[in-house]
Order: C-alpha cells, then structure tokens, then sequence
DNA sequence: CGACCCCTGGTA
DNA sequence: ACCAGGGGTCGG
C-alpha cells in the first residue's frame, strides 16, 4: 500500500513534533491541506509546537479529541531521505525521534512568514525639483543599470541622507519594493581557479571526479601526510559536483579552521560559500537553513551539526580530518559525524570523502576491507618531505622536576634561531601546571563540582577545572590544612613552558597558542597569520597547533611529552598518541627546508614511539587492528557505554548495580556487560556519574537489546540515562 | 519539554 | 483555610 502524499482538509495526519514524545500523534490536516514532509505548526495541550507530516494518520486516536493543524509553514518540506535519515540515525544511536528533528530544525525563525526587506530601484518619472543630493542618487541608480539597494546602502552611495531617497519615492523617481531577507548565495564557479596539481594529486582527483559522476553512493578514504595538498584534490570532487548541478557540504572538525579554508574556496571558486557552525548569527543561520532548502546554496562549510541541513540535492560530503575526536560529542543526541555522513549519504545517494593524514582505525579498516575506497597522496606538495624522526630518551637526561626541555632539545632550537628559522614546541596541557599540590600536607587541589583537579591558570590569575570550566581565585592557603605559602604547582602545562622558553632562550621571539588566551576566532587567526610570516621565533602550543596551520619557516618540532596518552588503558590511547604525534611532526618543514621533529619520552621503546618514529604507518595500524581483533572490541566488535547520572551518588549506583544484575536482553544476544564502575569523569556539575559498558559480537543486534533492556527500569526524575554507541574511549 | 493537577506538609 | 513546593502525568 503506498501512501498518499497529499491529505486534503479534515483527513488524518500523523505529526512528529520536536517535544520529547516519542510518537507521531494525529491531527486532521488544515483548510487548504497538506501534504507528507511538510513543516507544520500543531497544538499540543495549550500550547502550539513545531512538527513534521511524517504521513498518514493511525486513527487509534479517539476522533472527537483530534485537534487540527494549525497552519502549514511557509518552508521547503522534508525529503524522504532526511525522514529516512532521522530515523535510520536515531534507531542507530539510540535517540528518539523527537531529539533527532531538533537536530534538523536548529534554525531560528522557521515558523515566521519570510522576512521581507524594503528595496529602491530606478523609477520612471522625473522628479518635480532637482538638487544636487537627488541627482547623486539618480546617478547611482542609473550607474548600476537595473540593481536595486537597501535604503541604507543607497543613501551611502550617494553620500546622502536617507531622507532624500525617501523624498525621491514620493515623487515616483524611485520605487520601493519588498525583497526577502533572505538572499541566495553568490554562484560558485567549478572553473574558475583551479590549480595545477601534482602528478599523484591529479590522479587522485581524476578519481574522485568519476566517482562523484557516477552519482551513486560510496566512500573514499583520502589519505596523505599533511601538506601533501589533500584540499586541494577534494575541492576538485566538489567542483565535479556542482558541475552535476548537486550540492557538497564539508565538514571541520574545529571552527578556528573555517576561515582559513573560507579564503581557499574563495580562491577555488571566485565566491563563498555557506559557512554554518556555533558561531554563525541567528539571520545567516536562518538564511543557510532555507537557501540550503531551496537550492540557493551549492556549498556548506561546517560543523558537524550541517549533516542535518535540509539538503535538497546532496551529491558529496567530506569530512576533513575524518579521525578527528570532536566529530563524536554531546550535541543533543551523542552520534559520530563521520558515521552519520556516511549513513546520509547512503540514503540519498552521495559520494563520501573521508580525508586525513592519520585515518581512524575504524576507516583503515573499511578501507583494507575493500568497503572504502582508497586514495593515498605519496608525495608532499612542493619540494618539502616528512620530517626525519628522532626520541630524545629522558630517562638519560637529568633535568630537576621544574624544568621540561632536555638539553638536546635546547641545542636543537638554539640551531634554528640562528639560521631564522622557527621552532614549535608542543605540549598537550592547557594553563600553567595540571596539579597544584599542598606541601605541608599533601592535598591536592580539587574542584568542589566534579572530581578532576583544577588546573592553575597563570595568565588568567586563576584555578580552572577543565571539566565544568568552574574556576576560583588562586587560593593563598592550603584550603585542607591552611598553611601559608606551601601551595606548589606540579607538572608543566602551555603557560610554565613558556616560561620555561623565555628563560632558556632570552633573546628569541616566543609566542604561546592555546586556545584559552583567544577572546576570539579573529585574534587567534591574526596571531596566526603573524606567526607565519616569521613573527616569532618559537611558538609553544597545545592541541590547536597540531591541526592545519601552515608555518613556512617552521623547521623544527619538539614534542614535550610525547609519552602523554600511552599510559591509562584507554584501548584508543595509543590510536590517538600516534595521530597527534604524526601530525604534529607534519608541522615541521613544509616548505622546502628539511623538517626534523624530536619525540621527549620516558618509553622510547614503546611500539606506538618506535612506529612513529620508523614512519611506518601500515605496520602500527596492522598491529593495532590486530590487537583489537583479539579483544573483540571495535571496530571487531560492538560495544556501547551507559551513563547514569545523579546529584546522589547512592542511587546511581545502585541502579547500576540492579541494571547489571537484569541483563537478560543481553545475554540474550551473547552480550556481556561490565560495571557499574564511576564514569571516566566521575563528577560534572555536581552530577555523579556511573558507566555500564555493554560489548556484543560484531553482527550482534545490539541496539535492539539495548532497547529492551532499558525499558526495564524506571528513572526517579533527578537521574539521568544517556546511551553511547561506539564510545570513544571504553576505559 | 512545559503546563497542570494533586498531594503533602507546614503555617495562619 | 491557605499556600508553596515536589512528583507525576499528559499532550492528538
């Protein structure tokens, strides 16, 4: 039976609205009708809320208490395939459907009519009197042929005040029109600016291009060290796909790197494109949302939350960075931006590019099964190559406790200062020191919402605790014992090896990048752009370094700990040790000086340093993939992590506890289940937290199970269950 | 989610 | 008799 997709007035609709109940309830459609997708504004008890026609009506529903539709609203309806997305997505992740078309309707605005702006063309009367401001304005008008401006920009040009074109309507010398606010994006050119690539480059991009014809779905996983022009290929998928007439989106993991590959695709395609993230105002976010629905968008840049964009004709998505752990995070339902593309593009028949230097394990592994295609970049763009690899081995170095640069390292920079040359020294730890310890007692300082242990920022003259961001004074007494004067920091972060760098190397230039000594987006790319232009000397960085920035006189990176993400049991540890490790070498040496990067480790010996540094990349993901095969865990196996979550610590537990105890979905399945154990952050916000890990064999129908088994159990109204599919980390 | 209903317990 | 606050339920 198919359904109908239109229902005339009076006939029963089913309406999925974004309030958190997890049915589609029945109205009778509106006078005028309405038809299947459409965005409609229903009333639920007393009030009226946003939903979607998901289709026909059930009719279990007592008819004399069917409401009707209040009104159908004034948007695109949603397609088919984002339907089936939804719901395909939240099956998968375990979220209901209700949060899932949140997730699609984030934009201001969709249930008022198109906001309308005033506009003033040429008109066809001479006015009665001329003067020289009305003559300006006429000018400008007739300058620009047809075009039609704002009041505001109008009078600007005619270096008048708005009064004279408003005198100039009433005269009928120029018209006022209404316009609506929101504009289509300029037209992106495929051909406009298309760079000569290198040999493996335009090999590569040939490739894509075929696969982005062929208009089928399928991945491929590009692969290529940083600087071998990655960008550069994909942009070329995308202009193949605008030439098809269908829409690309890309997605970063980071929003500090939108504006530097703005510029690029400016360069690429003479204009820009849509760029959808945090950041963006409410208008522009309400302007992308419905020029992505019409097709007045042929390209979005953005965060993960652009997945769910109405998209009209969706031909290629890519995900730069595709590895990237900010992909998978809390954003009202807990999904992975690179599965769910993935999924998206399945449904409508889109071609998915999954680029990085350092792929997820998962991704290598789709790709040597042959589920990926595989493109890799051998050579460097230009004549830079990867940087030669060397451990300094700490355990030979006697440095005291408050001091992090071994004298190797030390000799290596002063080298480069003395060519002009830059040095980058990364360490992955935010603020001054990671503890800050009592000496009289031993206490150490803790933040009194969660249990990590505040982080001294210097720079901001505070305690910070990187968990909630809760921060407090810096404390002059030991807050446990009250001595005076005993409190000491323990432990380097980014602002104690700055100093440490100032000392070392009085004469150098240094400059600290670390994403909390940035107000903003804009400063950060200013000192970015600084940098690179030969700005400093060294540059000392956390995280934020390691991902795109292109330093020209770089030549030399010296990893302060490089052993930081091995130790713990965090499966993914050494997954994540060895990318970030990669990449941040790769900052070394991009153009054509020689880079070398120094690797400071306790463990030079470990399998994850000895692979990073042999440069052998195949040999660490074998290994890897191998020692995950043997423990059954992803991507050889399925498992799911469950928080539960309370301000009271015994109930968490203890429902843990009983959940564990009733686990016969599960078992059902072959599916073995651990805990309750306290969450890897035990504490949030004065909530704590207790995880169940859930593992199935890999064809195991896991979700299904996880469903049944929840059901089981009834939440008092302070405590909260949150499914994670695939965690990150299973600790 | 948010409105509302009802129950409780404390107070006038 | 009255009110504040918490828990529970309902919504088409």
């Amino acid at each position: 039976m198919t359904e109908p997709d239109f229902f005339d007035e009076g006939d029963l609709v089913g309406v999925l609205t974004t309030q958190p109940l997890d049915r589609v309830l029945d109205y009778k459609a509106p006078e005028g009708g309405c038809w299947r997708g459409a965005f409609v504004e229903v009333p639920l008890g007393p009030r009226k809320v946003l939903g979607v026609v998901w289709g026909r009506g059930k009719g279990d529903y007592d008819r004399a208490k069917i409401r009707s539709v209040i009104r159908v609203l004034d948007v695109a309806p949603m397609r088919e395939e984002m339907r089936a997305f939804l719901t395909r997505a939240g099956d998968y992740t375990l979220t209901p459907r209700p949060a899932m078309l949140r997730l699609a309707t984030r934009a201001p605005g969709l249930s008022d009519p198109p906001s309308m702006q005033k506009i003033y063309r040429l008109g066809d009367r001479e006015p009665d009197r001329m003067t020289d401001a009305r003559t300006r304005v006429l000018e400008v008008l007739r300058e620009y042929g047809g075009l039609a401006f704002t009041l505001k920009e109008l009078a600007e040009m005619g270096g008048v005040s708005t009064g004279v074109v408003k005198g100039l309507v009433k005269q009928g010398a120029v018209l006022e029109e209404d316009r609506p606010r929101d504009l289509p994006f300029p037209t992106l050119d495929p051909d406009h600016g298309g760079k000569d690539l290198a040999e493996d480059q335009a090999e590569a991009a040939a490739s894509l291009r075929a696969a982005v014809q062929s208009g089928v779905y399928g991945t491929t996983l590009l692969r290529g060290v940083t600087g071998s022009g990655k960008t550069e290929v994909y942009l070329e998928a995308v202009a193949e796909c605008l030439r098809q007439g269908r829409q690309a989106l890309v997605l970063l993991p980071e929003i500090a790197l939108t504006a530097e590959f703005l510029t690029r695709v400016e360069a690429r395609f003479g204009a820009k494109p849509a760029e959808w993230h945090s950041g963006v105002t409410m208008t522009e976010r309400r302007r992308i949302w419905k020029m992505v629905g019409q097709g007045g968008a042929q390209m979005v840049i953005g965060a993960r939350s652009a997945l769910f964009l109405p998209f009209q004709n969706l031909g290629l998505i890519i995900v730069d960075e595709e590895h990237d752990t900010s992909y998978k995070q809390e954003d009202g339902a807990l999904y992975n931006a690179r599965d769910m593309a993935v999924l998206r593009a399945s449904i409508c028949g889109a071609r998915v590019v999954l680029a990085s230097a350092t792929p997820s394990l998962e991704s290598w592994t789709n790709a040597e099964a042959g589920k990926y295609d595989k493109l890799t970049l051998t050579s460097r763009y230009g004549a830079s190559v990867m940087p030669d690899m060397k451990a300094i081995d700490m355990r030979g170095e006697k440095l005291p406790s408050d001091r992090w640069i071994s004298g190797a390292l030390q000799r290596a920079v002063n080298e480069r200062i003395e060519k002009g040359e830059q040095a980058l020294l990364f360490i992955n730890r935010r603020g001054y020191a990671p503890v800050t310890i009592c000496r009289a007692c031993g206490h150490q300082i803790a933040c009194d919402q969660c249990d990590a242990r505040m982080v001294e920022h210097r720079f901001l003259k505070r305690l910070v605790c990187h968990q909630c961001g809760e921060s407090k004074p810096m404390p002059e007494v030991c807050p446990n014992c009250e001595a005076e004067g005993r409190l000491a920091p323990v432990g380097p972060g980014v602002e104690r090896l700055t100093e440490e760098a100032v000392n070392l190397f009085p004469d150098a230039r240094v400059v600290t990048l670390s994403s909390d000594m940035f107000g903003s987006a804009r400063a950060l790319k200013a000192q970015i752009a600084e940098i690179a232009e030969g700005g400093a000397d060294i540059i000392i960085g956390t995280q934020l370094v390691a991902k795109g920035h292109n330093f020209p006189l770089l030549t030399l990176v010296g990893v302060i700990d490089a052993d930081l993400g091995l130790q713990g049991s965090d499966l993914r540890a050494a997954e994540r040790t060895f990318q970030l490790m990669r990449q941040v070498a790769g900052r070394a040496g991009r153009s054509e000086r020689k880079g070398l990067a120094l690797l400071q480790s306790y463990q030079p010996e470990h399998p994850v340093i000895r692979a990073i540094l042999a440069g052998d990349e195949e040999g660490f993901w074998r290994a890897e993939a191998e020692e995950r095969r043997q423990a059954g865990v992803p991507p050889f196996g399925r498992m799911a992590g469950i928080i539960l979550s309370s301000p009271d610590v015994q109930e968490v537990f203890d429902l843990g506890t009983e959940m564990a105890r009733r686990s016969a979905p599960l078992r059902q399945i072959g599916a073995q289940v651990f805990g309750p154990a306290p969450a890897p952050i035990a504490r949030i916000r004065g909530r704590h937290r207790v995880r169940l890990l859930v593992k199935a064999d890999k064809g195991a129908p896991l979700q299904a199970a996880l469903a049944e088994w929840i059901a089981q159990f009834k939440l008092s109204n302070q405590t909260r269950l949150s499914v994670d599919i695939d965690p990150q980390s299973f600790l």
